[in-house]
DNA sequence: TTACTTTTGCAATTCAGTTGCATTAAGAAA
DNA sequence: TTTCTTAATGCAACTGAATTGCAAAAGTAA
């Protein structure tokens, strides 16, 4: 993967989910940053952030890419394996701190799974 | 909804589905019917089948729509709500029939869950 | 500073999915 | 069967998320 460099870029990318400690869509970030940075390099930055264990992605419900802080990964083992939560209400999606057991399937190797939960959040029901 | 009419181009597409047993992609859906209809049809019949209860959807981890028969579904009830494993192999995906139990969420109004387990099939383990 | 390499901006491109509208064809009624 | 209503289709244009190629800019080690 090469050297990584902390650029003023990533700096701020890193900053916004220090701040909203909260899952964020790409298409929400780069709208949040379109002053500051090009789309591109925010897709950028997710996509190495991501490598490197600081970030995880997931996809919502719309097809569209969140992310989310990782707690405890790195570049050579991401342990998030955690559901989310998204409202279909507001469209705020957060991280679920509880564990899924997968029953193991006959014949298939299950290497990751992705939960996603669809509801209301406190504020919409 | 209105009345619904069994056209020649929904019967090929569920016909598709009988023969395979599978889920399929819409876009390869599309592909394997680009000679015998357009790709809006294709779209717009898996709206109306689903609608129906007779196809329901889930997203696929690249962020594809991915349909497959429903089992004892209608318009008015859906009650399809099992896992569904995509190979990252060879791309198959299938539906689960196993029970996923859902915890509640402290403050969270959980509609439905969407599992989608990633792994490997026995072809491609 | 220099030299090297990563990162960024920008414009063009890809690709899944949607929309508007004119035309076709189910299928109920006559 | 023929007529009539309206759901369904084809086609082309469009939308929007995400990616790509390439030249320019900015980290970083020496
Ligand atoms: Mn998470
Ligand atoms: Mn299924
Ligand atoms: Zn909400
Ligand atoms: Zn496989």
């Amino acid at each position: 993967m090469g050297v990584v460099r902390k650029t003023k870029s990533v700096m701020t990318v890193l900053n916004t989910f220090e701040q909203t400690g909260k899952a964020v869509s790409a298409v929400a970030l780069v709208e949040h940053l379109q002053d500051s940075m090009n789309k591109t390099t925010v897709y950028r930055i997710l996509d190495r952030l991501e490598d490197q264990g600081t970030l995880h992605s997931f996809m919502g419900k719309d097809g569209l890419k969140w992310y989310a802080k990782c707690d405890g990964c790195s570049s050579t083992h991401h342990i998030d394996s955690h559901p989310h939560f998204q409202c279909r209400g507001c469209g705020k999606t957060e991280c679920l701190s509880m564990d899924v057991t997968i029953p193991p399937i006959p014949k298939h190797k299950v290497d990751f799974a992705e939960l996603l939960l669809i509801g209301l959040c406190e504020t919409c029901s």
